[in-house]
DNA sequence: AGAACCGCCTGCTTGC
DNA sequence: TGCAAGCAGGCGGTTC
């Protein structure tokens, strides 16, 4: 499932293949994404992230907006020939970019290209003055907390997983309880694992694949999500697998306070 | 107001 | 072996 590596995975990349292209046409399969507009002629002038979510922003003053969801992936093909669960696709001179996406979650629309900095993403600004006066003293779980997009953007399960898991933090703690100290180490935590999992071009547990079908690599740097049963990485401990909000989280109870 | 829960989807895994 | 039930989960919307 994508989260922010992922996606600042495929925006780099598409950054580098279409920058500058002009789109020649565009296909809907999916009645779901039926309120795209028409974007034949425009030219990308950037890709960006916001969050998880893709804009390509385009020169007549707006935006396509791609969110990839839970099983949503972008594919570079030369040929015009829908892949298997194909469901949009934008062709330019040298090829087309396909959103393929078994489960139908993932969403794409146009909106009014916004200038503003979001100001929760870890990588590309985070103002952590307003999340502690905001957000740190929400009655919830911590790790929920880190998954609302609207407390932080880009983190999914495993990263949320993996994050509290290296800074040492239970992911039952109530946010609210959480010390300045124990926040700067979050934070901290986060970034450095973000960032590797960008360099690693992303965690393919399941289906990730990036822009041209390849695997990213952090799937092999994951000390907790996904084992259960095995020891933990850190202390020797058992990793252990519970329900919080409907989700999976693997954490290990011994070192995990 | 804010926390908890629901529904959207379909392919894969599990159990009988 | 085959089929049905269960599971996966981001996030907007609804309910409590």
């Amino acid at each position: 499932m994508p989260e922010l590596p992922e996606v600042e995975t495929l925006s780099r990349q598409l950054q580098n293949k279409i920058c500058g292209c002009a789109i020649l046409t565009s296909k809907v399969y999916d009645d779901k994404l039926n309120g795209m507009g028409n974007v034949q002629g425009r030219r990308i002038l950037v890709v960006e992230r916001r969050g998880k979510t893709i804009a390509l922003r385009l020169n007549d003053g707006n935006s396509i907006l791609i969110h990839l969801r839970m099983t949503g992936r972008l594919l570079w093909q030369e040929s015009s020939i829908r892949p298997k669960h194909g469901r949009w696709r934008i062709t330019f001179k040298e090829g087309n970019i396909f959103l393929v996406d078994p489960r139908r979650f993932a969403t794409v629309k146009i909106e009014k290209t916004r200038n503003e900095k979001i100001e929760n993403d870890l990588i590309t600004g985070f103002n952590k003055n307003s999340f502690l006066e905001k957000q740190a003293g929400r009655k919830v779980n911590v790790k929920v907390l880190l998954m609302d997009p609207k407390a932080i953007a880009g983190i999914g399960n495993i990263y949320a997983c993996e994050i509290l898991h290296r800074a040492g933090i239970s992911p039952l703690r109530q946010a609210s309880t959480l010390s300045l100290k124990e926040w700067n180490k979050v934070f901290d935590y986060a970034k450095r694992i973000l960032k590797k999992g960008i360099e690693k071009r992303g965690t393919s547990i399941s289906d990730w694949r990036d822009l041209y079908g390849c695997k990213g690599e952090n799937q092999n740097e994951l000390k907790a999500y996904g084992r259960a049963g095995n020891c933990c990485l850190i202390c020797g401990g058992t990793i252990r697998r519970i329900k919080q909000g409907g989700r999976s989280t693997f954490y290990c109870p011994h070192c995990q306070k």
